[in-house]
DNA sequence: AGCACGCCGACT
DNA sequence: GTCGGCGTGCTC
């Protein structure tokens, strides 16, 4: 029949428990609402945006309560139906509302109309000048006898122009208006899309295919085969340097000329935009970018061209997990051990999940790569759960780079008291002589990580948060890290007056200093949160230093994952074990982690490399296995650990994270908390079981930004982890409070 | 979330 | 008699 529908049911964006529910609305005649438009519907006085989940011919409700759709807020359905059961089966994976999932699904932006289409006024040559050269000449002519010449000039300019055409605002306005006048040249507004500058696009020529190797062949051939069967989900387990930029890339290629979409999710774009001049470089237009620092307009443009299919291989952060690309093929999680790949805001998403429920629903293909897994996902592989896909060797079967460990307990022995120790001051001389370049891994920025009294032991702290302060030494201040609040350094100390204050612990500006005093007229390049303030300026550092502009590079973990520079024969880890003895269940694996990856970096191309890896703690199983490049042995020994401790993957650690102004009431309500749990295994016996332990504490940080930290912590045994327990425990979570935010955390990124 | 509605006190 | 405080409750 043709009974148009006439009711569409609509998600609103209001993000509370009351409203979380599908609201109707009558579609006035003649508008065009599908199943994932956004529209502007009137609700409780006022005008709210809502997403249209599904189209009715009939509803129940009295007629006069229903009201009719505003508007439709864009061309094309924002949202994907296979998008919207991804959003609902978040909702209930994650316990959070269905508007929270939703708009997970486009451009924060977006929400609001706060970015709009960007259009530009376009000067073309009238039709029957630019078909026809005689009349053209005459017309140039006459503005020329006229002594118009700028006219002249600028239709001598428009006629040289590709589709004769060029931006007003590149012609003289006065030109363009008596151009117009004279019926010439008109004038039109046109849309056109914002265009992320790509570190590199224009050095990276588009390149062709490089051979593969035998391991790169081997593994695209299953992986293809899998895209054919529609399903599959791997771990690609390949050395730094085996090529697995490669393998994506072939893959995407495949995927294209399949007529499917590809999604490939990198820790954070920033940390790694040489994965994006590659891609660029071999797929031009056709892949799109997505990430945080990304202008909102450029950002808006980017994910419309995805939307429209002009880019069908996207690039992105995290959330790029939720790009709407249709007909997906594959999503790749470059470096799927990275935590930046779990949300730390509500919801709580794990993009590698998520990625894993798209690909089932879509038939795509999921790989997983690193050259150090996430212990779980190891262990998943081992199982069987997902397939293993080794890449063991390096391209060219270049040899992985040889470490050294450097005790630096003996170093101070020795009465060398420089954060560079001699061996790798020694290294660091070879290589610059030797006209290479160096990368000096150091995880924290600034100059000194605390200041003490020597005499009676005073910290100086940042009063809103419970952290010591870090020494800058560009404008001599300390600051926090957490708020970002800084003061002078005291000069005499505040607790006990003695003028032994000092400066203790190091961070990536000492390391810096100690590169210039050493080599003093060497070119040294920093990178930190301090020097990539601007849009910018992660790119510029980052060109300067494969430019061979610098012989050394000095840095945080943003250096230590995905670069590529072809003449780094020497990696530096200053303090490799600095992060070990944080308490985190993690640290050991992080240290790995950190310390593999950094080693990495050096001797990718024709040059071996080297590395020195410095630490207090050097029979540290972490540190070991990392320095003889050994996945496999940090493997069994993690895993033994985390077996006895009854650590993740064999547990699940959950909390409940409370935080407000007023330490009593955050004690209150988390201890509130505590109580209704056990009242709730008091009433199901049978789900206690699944507690190893709960309890009700102070967060390790006790406050930040003045707000203070409680947490109920529960660890649960994974195997058996009933969804009956999460949900109490998000129940929590829901309760409003006026002065106590709190929020559900499963198996977060830090448990700090 | 917001915005009505409503029922109280302080003011021109 | 009116203006406005913010507690309560609903929104197709």
């Amino acid at each position: 029949f043709d009974c148009p529908l006439r009711y569409c049911e609509v998600a609103v964006d209001v993000a509370r428990a009351e409203t979380a529910r599908l609201f109707t609305y009558v579609i006035p005649a003649g508008m065009d609402v599908s199943e994932g438009s956004r529209v502007l519907a009137p609700f409780g006085g006022r005008k709210i945006e809502g997403y249209v989940l599904r189209l009715t011919d009939a509803c129940a409700l009295p007629p006069e309560k229903i009201k009719p759709v505003l508007c439709v807020l864009d061309k094309k359905p924002a949202l994907l139906p296979e998008l919207i059961r991804l959003a609902d089966w978040m909702t209930g994976q994650y316990a959070c509302l269905p508007v929270d999932a939703l708009r997970l699904l486009i451009p924060a932006q977006m929400r609001g109309g706060r970015v709009k289409e960007k259009t530009e006024a376009v000067a073309a040559l009238v039709d029957s000048l630019s078909s026809d050269p005689a009349a053209l000449a005459d017309a140039i002519a006459m503005c020329r006898r006229g002594r118009a010449s700028a006219q002249a000039d600028a239709l001598e300019l428009l006629a040289k122009a590709p589709n004769r055409e060029l931006p007003r605002s590149a012609l003289p306005p006065a030109a363009i208006t008596a151009l117009v006048r004279k019926g010439l040249v008109a004038v039109e507004r046109r849309e056109v899309m914002r265009v992320p500058r790509a570190y590199d696009s224009d050095i990276v020529k588009a390149a062709p295919d490089p051979p593969l190797t035998n391991d790169q062949s081997r593994v695209l051939g299953t992986l293809l085969g899998a895209m054919g069967d529609r399903e599959g989900a791997f771990l690609l387990w390949g050395v730094t340097g085996s090529g697995k930029t490669e393998v994506y890339i072939r893959l995407a290629k495949a995927a294209l000329e399949a007529d499917r979409g590809v999604v490939v999710l990198v820790p954070e774009i920033s940390l790694t935009p040489q994965m994006t001049s590659w891609f660029r470089a071999r797929f031009g237009d056709g892949a799109a970018v997505l990430h945080s620092r990304l202008s909102p307009g450029e950002r808006y443009d980017e994910w419309r061209r995805i939307r429209a299919g002009d880019a069908r291989i996207v690039i992105g952060a995290r959330s790029a997990v939720f790009a709407p690309v249709e007909r997906l093929g594959v999503i790749v999680v470059d470096e799927e051990h990275e935590h930046t790949y779990l949300s730390e805001r509500h919801p709580c998403y794990d993009a590698r999940e998520v990625a894993r429920k798209r690909c089932e629903d879509a038939g795509a293909v999921l790989l997983l790569s690193s050259a150090t897994p996430a212990l779980p996902d190891f262990a998943r592989a081992l199982r069987g759960d997902i397939r293993l896909l080794e890449m063991p060797r390096r391209v060219l079967n270049r040899p992985m780079p040889e470490a050294e460990l450097v005790d630096m307990r003996r170093e101070i022995t020795r009465g060398n008291f420089s954060v560079i120790s001699s061996r790798l001051a020694a290294e660091l001389s070879d290589c610059i002589r030797a006209g290479r370049q160096a990368i000096l891994l150091m995880n924290r920025r600034g100059y000194s990580t605390f200041v003490s009294c020597r005499a009676c032991g005073y910290v100086e702290r940042c009063g809103q948060c419970d952290v010591s302060m870090t020494y800058h030494i560009a404008d001599g201040a300390l600051r926090c890290h957490y708020c970002g609040s800084s003061r002078t350094p005291p000069e005499i100390c505040p607790a006990c007056g003695s003028s032994y204050i000092r400066f203790f612990g190091a961070g990536t500006q000492k390391v810096e200093q100690a590169v210039r005093e050493l080599f003093p007229g060497t070119a040294v390049l920093r990178m930190d949160s301090d020097t990539t303030q601007g849009k910018n300026g992660y790119i510029d550092i980052l060109k300067k230093f494969r430019d061979g502009e610098a012989s050394v590079l000095i840095g945080t973990q943003m250096i230590a994952k995905g670069l590529d520079f072809p003449r780094v024969t020497l990696v530096g880890v200053i303090a490799a074990d600095a992060m070990l003895h944080l308490p985190d269940y993690r640290s050991p694996e992080r240290t790995f982690q950190l310390i593999t990856q950094a080693a990495g970096r050096a001797g990718r191309a024709e040059h071996p490399g080297r590395v020195i890896v410095q630490c207090y703690d050097p029979d540290h199983y972490s540190i070991k296995a990392a320095c003889a490049q050994d996945y496999r042995a940090f493997y069994e020994q993690e895993i033994v650990y985390r077996r006895h401790h009854l650590y993740p993957p064999y547990t699940r650690m959950t909390r409940v994270l409370y935080e407000g102004a007023d330490v009593d009431m955050v004690r209150a309500a988390c201890e509130a908390g505590l109580a209704d749990m056990d009242d709730f295994f008091t009433l199901n016996p049978e789900l206690r079981r699944q507690v190893v332990h709960m309890n009700a504490r102070e967060a390790p940080i006790k406050f930040i930004k003045g707000q203070h930290r409680w947490q109920l912590f529960l660890k649960l045994y994974a195997k058996g982890t009933s969804a009956q327990v999460l949900e109490r425990m998000s129940g929590l979570a829901a309760v409003h409070r006026e002065d106590v935010r709190c929020s559900l955390q499963v198996d977060p990124p830090s448990l700090l």
